[in-house]
This record gives structure tokens, sequence and C-alpha cells, in this order.
DNA sequence: CTGTACTATTGATATACATCAATTTCACAA
DNA sequence: TTGTGAAATTGATGTATATCAATAGTACAG
């Protein structure tokens, strides 16, 4: 089905192409789509879209976003990261349920609304990929919802860190296999100790010191403020709250 | 199109027959679902899906559910309430993202999963109308998040009863404007203060003294545990953190 | 290189909520 | 009715994390 010269020129070259929405279409789909699509960067800090908006649809082509939700006096909630491969926006829904934001330089492949619906109207594969999506969004939100009412401050850390791992994991061998990587691993830190701060329901000042902690223990080695490395995934996931301690 | 006589028997005398996912299929629809369903008592405290298993699908005819996430050590997070016409179960994923619980007698429209998915295949307002309540899920996930991530204890229990305010307006008049509502309403709390508290990250003492605060504070009437009235919808939001304090 | 502004870390103290401990209230059985 | 156990409330104290404050590191402009 999928015939290389089938497949138009930007997809095939696109760093996606076999991942995310785009890998559940066949050659004809993705052409259908590609013809409604329309490339945007992004630099960082730029907001994409406001909560309460009808906002944008589209694929990450490439770069990390922040889904965020804000309080009248101000206090952020961060609800979600977005990685290259994500999709990004709500088709279905007319209001945005939290902001988006760049935080690196980013590039998407939006679509206008309601011709991204008309198509998945059509295309049974895009809208089931894009309701898998939403589907482990929400899983991955009621596992944020555990971690912020239940967690103490050093493991909602340590779960941080396991999720960029299972993340990086995802994107290298598409499956979610700890024994497929080397005991230490390096992650870059995709955001600010703000933005982390903001994510884990926390502070600053906490998340430096807990990141401390994690060195101290021996679980972490921290290279600078953005690059960590894991020496022990196993102690990793016990500092994160998954194994009991006195097991 | 949907004339009485074609509806099936259980069907029509079903109380929740226009709403949830059934309001949005035809009588020729329903007759088809219809036939696959099969009805299923539970009493209260009884385990209906475990965290991790394929689990049941089907609606919530009557009752109250919770659907939990449980630690290694026991710690556990409510992640949702279900009642009567919501729809329960993951078609589409295999593994149910947490373990769901009878808190009332229940009375659940079961199906088989496969041959749910199979239906929901030949119709789409079906299929529609599950992703549309994913959809809703994964708002009300994020809204949770900024709550346990961000809000202060007594601003997470004015936001758990003014969720169960516009709960019970959904109910009563199918859309959410809060003017239609008398100003004094009495709300039955469909659960204990122990979950009330594992809902919202909170301890079952902090929980009883936040409402005492809400009472004293003039914003709330406690007739006894489980039945509270609100006196000021608008003190309440504010109470909730929906407005800025200061403003 | 030097200054500037921002981000992160580290330290001292405060506080909101948890924990521990009694009562009190409620549901229900005998 | 009275008794029994669980659920809820109320009180006294502890603690994890927030807040306030200072310092150190980092990126970038000139």
């Amino acid at each position: 089905m999928k015939t290389p010269k089938d497949i138009p020129e930007a997809c095939a070259n696109c760093g996606i192409r076999n991942r995310g929405v785009c890998a559940h279409l066949y050659a004809e789909e993705l052409s259908k789509l590609d013809s409604l699509s329309r490339r945007r960067r992004y630099r960082p800090g730029e907001t994409i879209v406001m909560e309460g908006s009808r906002g944008v649809v589209g694929n990450v082509i490439d770069g990390t976003l922040v889904e965020r939700k804000t309080m009248a006096d101000g206090r952020e909630q961060i609800v979600s990261l977005l990685f290259s491969a994500d999709f990004l926006g709500t088709p279905l829904s007319n209001q945005a349920d939290a902001t988006v934001d760049a935080v690196s330089d980013v590039m998407l492949c939006t679509f206008d609304r309601d011709q991204f619906e008309a198509a998945a109207a059509d295309l049974p594969g895009l809208s089931a990929a894009v309701h898998e999506q939403a589907r482990a969004e929400l899983a991955l939100a009621r596992e944020w919802m555990l971690l912020l009412g239940q967690k103490r401050a050093i493991e909602r850390i340590a779960t941080f860190l396991l999720r960029l791992v299972n993340r990086r994991l995802n994107v290298t061998c598409l499956h979610n296999f700890d024994d497929l990587m080397d005991d230490a691993q390096t992650l870059m830190i995709p955001i600010s100790r703000r933005q982390i701060a903001d994510f884990l329901g926390l502070t600053t000042e906490t998340v430096s010191r807990k990141f401390g902690e994690l060195r101290d223990l021996g679980v972490i080695d921290i290279a600078d403020a953005r690059h960590i490395t894991v020496h022990s995934l196993p102690r990793l996931r016990a500092a994160a709250g998954f194994v009991d301690e006195l097991a």
C-alpha cells in the first residue's frame, strides 16, 4: 500500500512521517491530509493556544510544548508536555481546556479545524489515532493525579525523570521495554526548574533540593541543570514510589 | 426516527434511555445494542474492575462508583466519580487505568467488550458518544490536576462541592447554566469523608475541618455529614479559587 | 573580558496540613 | 430501648514543603 513515490514530498521528508497519527495513514490518505496542512513555526515562550479558545489542531513536528491551566490569582499547573510526533489540540471540542506554549523552537503541521474534522470523518485510521492519543492523555493525566494527590516531593521528581526516560524509550524503540536500555542513561531536561515545579505542584526551591537528594542518594548524577544521568532505573523506580520501600 | 414502539422493552423503561451514550442512538441502533447488553447489579464496596485488567464496559444505570489508583504502599487517589448515565470502561484500550468500586448499590448495563467494539464500529453515533465522554473525562482530570497541584485545602473542598452542584445541574437541565438554579441548594454528598479525602489529596480530619470553616464563613450549612446546603454559589465559587480574592 | 539579567542553588524560618489521640455521632443489631 | 463498631468531628502536636532571603552559576550583549 505504502509506495514511497505516492507519499507527498513534504511528508516523505518529515521526521515524524512514521510516528504519531501519520503512522496510521496510507499514502493516499496522507496525500489528502497533506493538501490541507500548513507548517507553522513558533518561538520559545510564544503562546499557541489560549485556554477556552478554539485553537489549533496539528502535529508537533519538532520541539517541546507545555499545556497549562491558570487560576484567577496566577497560580499555574502544567497538565501536559508535548514533544515531536504528539498531536496538539482537541478536534470535536471547541474549547481548549488549557493554554499551550512553545518551550523551545517549535514546528507544527497545522490544519484548519473544520477541514481536519471532515477529513477525519472519511479516514477511520485518522480518527482512531486521534482518539487513541486522547485516551493515552487521559491515562497520563490520571497517573499525574496520583502523583499530585499522594506522592512526596522526592517521589514526584523521580516520577518525572522516569517519565522522561519512558518517553525517550518510546521514541527510540517504539516500545516500553525498560530492559532494552543501558543502565546508565543521560537525560536532557526539556523544561526549566520553574516549569518542573508547576508540573509537579512544587516550588523551584524544592525541585532543586530534591534533585540534590536524589544525587546524594546515588540514584542520579547532575551534569548541569539541563543534563542528568540515571545510574539505576530500579532505584529510580523505587524512589518514585512504584516499589514498596519496605519490601 | 425514534418511535417508541421500536424501542426495546428494557430500554423504554430505562431511566437513562435519553441520557449518556444511549441518547445518541436511534431506535434500531438501540435494539441492536440492547440485544448485546446484560444487566448486572453490584453491592456497595464491591470491586467491578481491577486496575490493569481488561474489565467491563457499559452504562451506569444507577448508583455511584469511584475509580481509584493505588500505590505499592497503599496510598490511594480517586481519579473519577461515576454516576447514572456515565459510561464505564475504555473500549479500544485493553488495560483499565484504575480500579472501579461500587460505592452504593449499582446497576450496570454491561456489554461484551469485543461485541461492543464491533457494534461501535457500525454505529458512528455510539463511538462518537464514547469518545466524547473520554474527552470530557480528560477535561475533568486536568481540572483536578490544577486542584491537586495548586489549590489549598478549603479551595479543594469548595471545588468538590461545586462539581456536585454542576453535576446536579447537568442532570436536571442538561445544560450548565448556573443561573437556572436556586441560590440555596441542598446537596447529597455521595461518598464518605475518607473517599472525599482520597479524591482531594487530603486527610479525613482536614476534610472535616474545612467543611466546618466553610460553614463558619456562611457559605454552606451542614445538616449532617451527607447533606449540605449551599447558601451562595458566587461565594462558593470564590472559595474555590475561581475568582481572585483581591478583586 | 566585563557587566547585566536571569536561572538555579542553598540557607533560615514559617505554615498549612498531616499525624496522633480523644470524643462524639450515627447506623444498626439484638 | 441498649449496645457495638464504624464514621465523623475536634484537639494537640509534628513535619514536609512553602516562603523569604542570599549567593552562585550561566547566557548573552557590548
